[in-house]
DNA sequence: CAGCTAACAGATTTCAATATCTGTCAGTCC
DNA sequence: GGACTGACAGATATTGAAATCTGTTAGCTG
C-alpha cells in the first residue's frame, strides 16, 4: 500500500527513515523497512542513497542541524552583551540537548548510536557549534569585555569544558538533582576566566 | 596444577582475577577461569567473594585506588604555590589516565567496561579525587591566591570541566595531535577564573 | 572443624543452521 | 526512456539446541 502517489524524493526517504528509526531503533532499522514504509522496493531507495551508511549519515546530519539552527539565532544576537550572549548560548545548548534526551529517550539513544558510528558528521557539527562560539567570544574581545588572544582556541576550550552538559555520553547525568548548579558553577568559572582584567 | 601451596587469600584471588581479565577481557572472564588459574575449585572463590559482581567490584576498586594514591602526593604538597599545585595535579591526572590508556589499551578498555557497570565504585573514586581538588583550592582561597566562596563546588566544577582529559569515554581523543594544547587552553581558562581579582 | 571439593539447578552463552539484509543490475512499465 | 521492480550473490543477523557458567550445598579431608 503506497502511502501517497507523490514521486519518491530524498526528503520523503529521510522522513520515512526517521520514522523507522524511531520505531525499530538503530540496530534493527533496515533499508527494506524504509522501503516498505514508503510502499516501494528497496532498490528505489538505493537510487537516492548509494549505501545504507549514506542514508544514516544524511538523516543524522539533518537531526544535528536542527539543533545548530536554533543556536545560531542566539549567536547572531549582536544587541546582547557578550557575557549575556555567551551564557544564553551555553544554556540554550544544554537545554536543547537535555530536552531531546528527556523527551524521547529512545530516539535520542538511537541518534547517539548513529552519531558515533559516523565520525565525519560529528566533526562538522562540532565545527559548526565552536564556530558560533568563536563569533560570540571574538565580539566580546573586540568590545573589551573579554580577554581572548585567540577567540577560536578559547571557544574550543569553553566547548570542551562544558562537554558534561552537551555530550550525549553524559545524558544519564542530565536528570540528576544538582545538575543545574553544576552547570552554573562551570559556566561561572569559565566566564570569569574570559573576563578582561578591569572587570 | 596449583601455582603455589599458599593458603587462598582475597589478595591472591584479586591478582588472579586481574590476570584473567587481562587475558580474556571483561566479557569472557569467568569465575571458573579465576579458580582454574589458582588451581582451586570455583566454590573456593565464592568463599571469599559472595558474587561475581563483588569480585569485579573489588578488583576495579583496587585499580582506581592506584591512581588516587599517586595524585594524593601532589594534593598534599603544601610547599608549592596553589596555582602550581592545581596545574600539576590536573596534569598528573591527565598523564596518569592517558598513560594507562596508551600503555595497555585492552586492559584499559576492560576496566572501563567494569567501571561503568559498577555505579558505586566510580562515585567513590570521583568523591576521592574531587576531595583532593577541594583541598588544593581551599588552600588557594586561604592564601588569597584564589577567589572561591565554596571550594568544594569550585573543585567539582574544575573536575567536570576537565572531564575531556580524564573521563575514559574520551580515551580515543587522548592520542590526537592538538590534545596538549586543548588541555592547556582549558586549564588556563579555569585557573584564570579561580584567580583572585588583584591577580 | 575449617577449608575445600564436587555435583547440581537454573541462568547465560556459544555455535551452527537458517533467515534476512545489502547492494547490484537486467529488465518492466508507464 | 527515466523511474521503478524483482531476483540474485555475498554478508550479516536470528534462532534454538547444546555447552558453559553462577551460586548453593552436602559431604570429604587433613
Amino acid at each position: 500500500m503506497p502511502s501517497t502517489t507523490e514521486t519518491l524524493t530524498a526528503e520523503r526517504i529521510l522522513e520515512a527513515t526517521e520514522e523507522v528509526l524511531r520505531r525499530h531503533g538503530p540496530a534493527k532499522a533496515t533499508v527494506v523497512d524504509v522501503a516498505r514504509a514508503l510502499g516501494v522496493s528497496h532498490g528505489s531507495v538505493y537510487r537516492h542513497f548509494r549505501t545504507k551508511a549514506a542514508l544514516r549519515e544524511a538523516v543524522t546530519k539533518r537531526w544535528l542541524d536542527r539543533t545548530s539552527e536554533r543556536l545560531a539565532g542566539i549567536a547572531a544576537a549582536e544587541d546582547l552583551a557578550p557575557e549575556r550572549r555567551l551564557r544564553d548560548w551555553l544554556a540554550a545548548l544544554f537545554e536543547a540537548k537535555r530536552h531531546k534526551a528527556g523527551d524521547d529517550p529512545e530516539l535520542f539513544a538511537t541518534y547517539t548510536v548513529l552519531v558515533d558510528e559516523l565520525g565525519g558528521v560529528v566533526h562538522d557539527h562540532i565545527a559548526d557549534l565552536t564556530g558560533q562560539l568563536t563569533r560570540i567570544i571574538a565580539a566580546g574581545a573586540e568590545s573589551g569585555d573579554f580577554t581572548a588572544p585567540d577567540p577560536a582556541t578559547a571557544a574550543r576550550a569553553v566547548f570542551h569544558a562544558t562537554g558534561r552538559f552537551h555530550d550525549p555520553g553524559y545524558a544519564r547525568e542530565w536528570t540528576t538533582p544538582g545538575i543545574e548548579e553544576e552547570f552554573e558553577a562551570v559556566v561561572g568559572l569559565l566566564v570569569r576566566g574570559l573576563r578582561a582584567e578591569g572587570q
